[in-house]
DNA sequence: GTGGATGCAAATAATTTGCAGCGCG
DNA sequence: CGCGCTGCAAATTATTTGCATCCAC
């Protein structure tokens, strides 16, 4: 799937859920958007408004910070809090994932565990509750070829 | 085991671990050790501040957060950023535990599953990671006995 | 004794907000 | 054409740090 595709579904998407929320498809809105979409990588705040300003230069930190917020509540994006410091966004909405964090690049990479659900919806079960989300950030380092533990 | 006994063997095993990396065990690092050993909840810096001038009113704010990393970094404590705001920690140690928070009442509680944990270690395998550490949080509501979906 | 630890206050970092003007619906 | 959204700067919140003094080793 070409880019190009990928946004415009996104956009799209986001235009269908502003409407609901009763809220404005303005320009930043329109640039941020674009800019998760275009995003592999799990970006903070002063990165997505970096990639917002080399579209368009007037977007201010306070409107990201802003429009952040917004899709959080619309369920457009995911927060996350890998370390300390800044919290880094994701576009959500596509199938749920975890992460690992490698902890020597500080690499984020996505995985898929359906069996891990599985068993947390059980244990949750379990205890009386009923799961309406989670994270799991596993911290891990390479196994190298020729490694002998550390 | 008495409250009393797992505070004492907390503060040994604290003073061990200080000896070890060469840092004092003061009288500030001793109340908030106990304050730590003490709780049975998941604390903030504000909150363990305020329990620690209970003890020693002497003790400043920003003694806390500074022992709070020295007992991090010395494995003794966890922190951890359950919601957005002030980080949270825990007196580690003990066997690994993952955390339910409960939506409605923003309580936290702790739960134990082997299971998941096996099954995380199969996946990072499968990955070529070997787990150093991991996180999981499930966000929960009751299910209650009378209970038609939300 | 002496270097690490503390308290205090001031400094940073991360995020939010008040306000006047602007533009989407 | 009004009210939500924006930019800017100032305000808040969370955490760290410089420095003089103090005390654990």
């Amino acid at each position: 799937m070409p880019e190009t595709v990928a946004t415009k579904t996104a956009v799209s998407k986001l235009e269908a859920k502003l409407k609901d929320s009763g809220a404005r498809l303005t320009a930043p809105r329109r640039v941020i958007a674009r800019v998760l979409g275009e995003a592999a990588d799990h970006p903070d705040v002063e990165e997505l408004h970096r990639r917002a300003q080399a579209i368009d230069p007037g977007i201010s930190l306070a409107t990201v910070y802003r429009t952040m917020r917004l899709f959080e509540q619309l369920g457009i994006v995911e927060r996350h809090a890998f370390s300390a410091g800044r919290a880094r966004y994701e576009h959500g909405g596509e199938e749920h994932h975890d992460h690992f964090v490698d902890v020597k690049s500080g690499e984020v990479i996505e995985f898929h565990a359906p069996e891990i659900e599985a068993l947390q919806a059980e244990v949750a079960a379990r205890h009386g509750y009923r799961i309406l989300d989670h994270r799991l950030v596993i911290y891990v380092e390479r196994i190298e070829p020729s490694d002998k533990k550390r």
